[in-house]
RNA sequence: GCCCGGGUGGCGAAAUUGGUAGACGCAAGGGACUUAAAAUCCCUCGGUGGCAACACCGUGCCGGUUCGAUUCCGGCCCCGGGCACCA
């Protein structure tokens, strides 16, 4: 055996090895218990990042462990293709977006291939190719017919200058992130996909999902955001229309003082004809931008209409606002506010001097002031005429009762959760399947005209997509009429491929139907990993697409993800320089010098030219911030099993990970140290058989050690997935052997079988030097195939064990006791000890607790 | 602003069910080997005091529950993620 570690040559040997033995083709083996382990799939970007790496080698590690606990095993990979950045990258280099993807897929599978990952490549994938997307219109169309597709008005940016639609991202302080100019709202006809009619199912089930992180199903339920409450009728004076309201809180109903409506409700705009300085208000309102976030901390503004509504109930009348902070296309376009039991209806209230009307009150009795501040608690009725007296429930039903007999309102579920917009005005996607008809209006393409295909050889500039203006791609007959029309040329959100393809691994190479029989063997996913960025768009975006798939007939299962491990960020310091007119220049860490204070935190920066750089704080690590650090400088420095190491032992799975340089040496330094190890100890020569019985104590510590590193490990990687602990477990265990001098027969028999169980168990971290250790300890199976190692409990069996002695909560001594020693003759020893006595000093001993196996707590005082 | 996490040595972290705070590793310092360097090996390594034994302090901050709190409860500060068109 070769004494020195040659990551260079074994890893591309073990590799050829996997592949050429077919290692990780996954089997529709109906005698195995089955494991799917799935990692969400990369945005072809160009190269892979830390948080990849990341990512897959946790898959990897447990696709390859189910493994060894001789399950057959899934893991699959594909390219969620389409998307923004292809488009950006499309005007830059001046290159097609396929083609630039393509590209990046062929780059980052090499970079896959190259860290070892055990995936099964003949059922790769990507989302941008017709015979994936395909079957996305097709259900899409499916949908349509059963009524779970429609069209809607809605807001979107739009970039007056580019007369284009802007994503969130592409609007940076208010403004078009290439023109400058101010971003507007507009209202533009969008398909929407009917999640709200899942909203219960999916609410409900994550009570099931027991598999998930507490906080993702917190997360999902808070968006789904229950509440029961009452929908409110308010006429307006001399008016035909009315306004619909909803509020969870009817008990406050005797409280309205004023009704806030959007800039785009059509009472507002009524208003604004012959109102000038309303009209031009409505104008200000457009350029907020509509993410919740912006709404939520930007200043609350309004004016009055001048309409009035009346309140159902009291017939009064109140003035109705238009507010900046309404959105028409949410909900109704409309609120009450009741300022008194409301913080943003009262800070309205007191900048507009509407009156704020306590109508709530603590039942105890007690005081609560509106002056300064709303009274949100719920509380006694008063000043609420025929309701003073009531509670909250009573409150509401009362109301409730009588909205609903006089026709004005009634009882109802609502849901936070709004229905899902799929159009994109942008090029980079899957078409919409539908043809715009001028006599019959929106008609699905019919199936035997899927796939609709986007054109792949076009020309970009970015402003707006190119298959709008391109005729040969618009024109078409109508399904319906055989008349002339015009195709569909938005395409679907990208989270439309990301929500299905899950289920797409189990059979991909089906040309005649989305999903076959393969799909009920595989599905649910045993293990799903990705970021916890994903936790609620992503995951309950496929929840609802497995619960469709479900309904028309192609899963059986409830729910896609069984257990769900959603790994934390690797995140990097930020660094940037402030250009004209306020765009923001980043540099890579990678390029920048720092200057740290003798606490080690980062003080100063500066770029290569030696000047200044902003430090713009630790942030996830993206492309946008510019802010990765490339892991193929590491790999080709290092290999592959010292990345993983690192990666895996730097931190657990679901903390975020400070990225640093150092450390990955450590790991490199690990690999060498267990080489070295296995080399000298077959060096010596062949071992004997192990006998159990013919052990020394040392020899016996030894074995112990290894098997309660095995039992360590295989909860570590199998229950917990932690695998910085059971890396550092090893590690003891490598450092035990490495100190024990035994050159005996079952001296160096012990060490055997720890070496055999230490390579078993690095195999699924480090897969390329465990394949090798493997086969040069003599085995001739592949070790990925190879069974997990158990632990053997008779060698666990301790003697005696050392227990803590406190005095008063304070550690003051340790003792040796036999192991299941009575608890009073552990007291008794506790008592003898002389530091302990000396911190006793002859006090009277008030309480004495013994855990057993671990402390003795001595009270005294 | 709202929802969800996190905060422990110089650094990454460990402590699994309320029971020895700092395992394992990195960095640093000292030493061995070497003509030298690299590599490797050994030792020290939370703070303060002490020759030492040992003592006191210490898990973001303030308070509480408990024989005992990094862990549970209340309030606050800071950092990260998400907020529906980034993926």
């Amino acid at each position: 055996m070769d004494d020195i570690y040659k990551p260079e040559t074994i890893e591309p040997r073990a590799q050829q090895a996997w592949e050429s033995s077919a290692a990780f083709k996954a089997v529709e083996d109906p005698n195995k218990e089955k494991f799917y382990c799935l990692s969400m799939f990369p945005y072809p970007s160009g190269k892979l990042h830390m948080g990849h790496v990341r990512n897959y080698t946790i898959g990897d590690v447990v696709a390859r462990y189910q493994r060894m606990q001789g399950k057959s095993v899934l893991q699959p990979m594909g390219w969620d293709a389409f998307g923004l950045p292809a488009e950006n990258a499309a005007i830059q280099n001046n290159v097609p977006p396929a083609s630039w993807t393509y590209q990046n897929i062929d780059y980052m599978r090499g970079q896959l291939q190259r860290l070892g990952f055990g995936y099964d490549w003949s059922r790769e994938l990507a989302t941008c190719k017709p015979e994936y997307y395909r079957w996305e219109q097709w259900l899409f169309t499916r949908l349509y017919e059963k009524g779970l597709v429609y069209k809607k008005m809605a807001t979107v940016n739009w970039d007056p200058v580019d007369q284009t639609v802007l994503a969130n991202e592409q609007v940076v302080d208010g403004r078009g992130w290439r023109s400058g100019a101010l971003v507007e709202r507009k209202e533009i006809p969008q398909w929407f996909m009917k999640i709200t009619a899942y909203a219960d199912e999916l609410l409900n089930e994550i009570d099931n999902l027991d598999g998930w992180p507490e906080a993702v199903r917190t997360m999902q339920r808070n968006w789904i955001g229950r509440s029961e409450g009452l929908e409110l009728v308010f006429g307006v004076e001399g008016h035909a229309d009315t306004l619909t309201v909803f509020t969870t809180r009817p008990d406050t109903l005797m409280g309205v003082s004023y009704v806030a409506v959007a800039a785009e409700h059509p009472l507002a705009i009524e208003a604004a004809q012959n109102n000038p300085q309303l009209e031009a208000f409505l104008q200000e309102c457009k350029t907020t931008e509509t993410t919740e976030a912006a709404m939520e901390t930007m200043e609350k503004r309004g004016m009055d209409t001048g309409f009035k509504a009346i309140h159902p109930i009291s017939g009064e009348q109140v003035p109705i606002f238009v507010a900046n902070f309404v959105l028409m296309s949410y909900g109704t376009g409309a609120v009450m506010a009741v300022p008194a039991h409301d913080q943003r209806d009262f800070e309205f209230a007191q900048k507009y001097g509407l009156p704020i009307k306590q109508v709530i009150y603590p039942a105890d009795g007690s005081e609560a002031s509106v002056s300064d501040a709303a009274y949100t608690e719920k509380g006694m009725l008063k000043n609420s005429a025929e309701f003073d007296g009531l509670d909250f429930q009573g409150a509401f039903d009362a109301i409730a009762k009588k909205v609903e007999s006089a026709g004005k309102g009634q009882r109802q579920v609502n849901f936070r959760l709004r229905d899902w917009g799929v159009s994109r005005q942008r090029y980079w996607g899957c078409p919409i399947p539908m043809i715009n008809c001028p006599s019959c209006g929106a008609v699905p393409v019919p199936e035997d005209q899927l796939p609709v295909v986007l054109p792949e050889d076009i020309e970009f500039d970015g402003v707006g997509s190119p298959i709008k203006k391109m005729r040969e791609f618009t024109d078409c007959d109508c399904p319906k009429c055989g008349g002339k029309a015009e195709r569909e040329t938005d395409t679907f959100d990208t989270f439309m491929e990301s929500s299905w393809y899950y289920a797409r691994y189990t059979g991909p190479d089906n040309d005649q139907a989305m999903l076959d029989a393969r799909a009920n063997y595989w599905l649910p996913v045993d293990q799903y990993i990705g970021g916890i960025e994903h936790a609620i768009l992503h995951l309950l975006y496929s929840r609802f697409y497995h619960k469709l798939m479900r309904d028309v007939g192609l899963v059986n299962c409830d729910e896609p993800y069984t257990n769900l491990l959603t790994q934390g960020m690797v995140v990097a310091e930020t660094y940037y320089r402030e250009q004209d007119g306020g765009k923001k220049q980043w540099f890579n860490p990678a390029d920048v010098e720092v200057e740290r204070d003798d606490k080690g935190k980062i003080v100063a920066a500066t770029a290569a030219d030696g000047a200044a750089v902003v430090i713009g704080g630790i942030e996830k690590m993206s492309k946008s911030k510019n802010n990765g650090v490339d892991p193929q400088t590491l790999i080709d420095r290092y290999g592959a099993d010292t990345v993983r190491l690192f990666t895996m032992f730097a931190a657990p799975p679901d903390q975020s990970l400070e990225w640093s340089d150092a450390g990955v040496e450590g790991g490199y330094r690990f690999l060498k140290r267990l080489w070295k190890l296995v080399a000298s100890h077959l060096a010596e020569g062949d071992t004997v058989a192990l006998d159990v019985k013919a052990l020394n104590n040392d020899q016996k510590t030894l074995r112990r050690r290894t098997h309660e590193t095995i039992a360590k490990v295989s909860d570590d990687i199998g229950r917990r997935y932690t695998f910085n602990t059971a890396i550092a477990a090893v590690m003891e265990l490598i450092n035990a052997i490495s100190k024990a001098d035994d050159t005996s027969d079952q001296g160096r028999a012990v060490v055997r079988e720890a070496l055999d169980a230490i390579v078993l168990m690095l195999s699924p971290i480090v897969p390329h030097v465990c394949h090798q250790l493997w086969q040069e300890l003599g085995h001739t199976d592949s070790i990925v195939q190879a069974a997990w190692p158990v632990a053997d409990a008779s060698a666990m069996v301790q003697d005696s064990i050392q227990m803590v002695v406190q005095v008063n909560g304070k550690v003051r001594g340790k003792i040796e006791v036999a192991a299941g020693a009575a608890n009073d003759a552990v007291e008794a020893a506790a008592m003898a000890d002389e530091n302990v006595q000396r911190f006793m000093d002859g006090k009277a001993v008030r309480k004495v607790i013994v855990v057993p196996g671990k402390l003795v707590n001595i009270v005294v005082g």
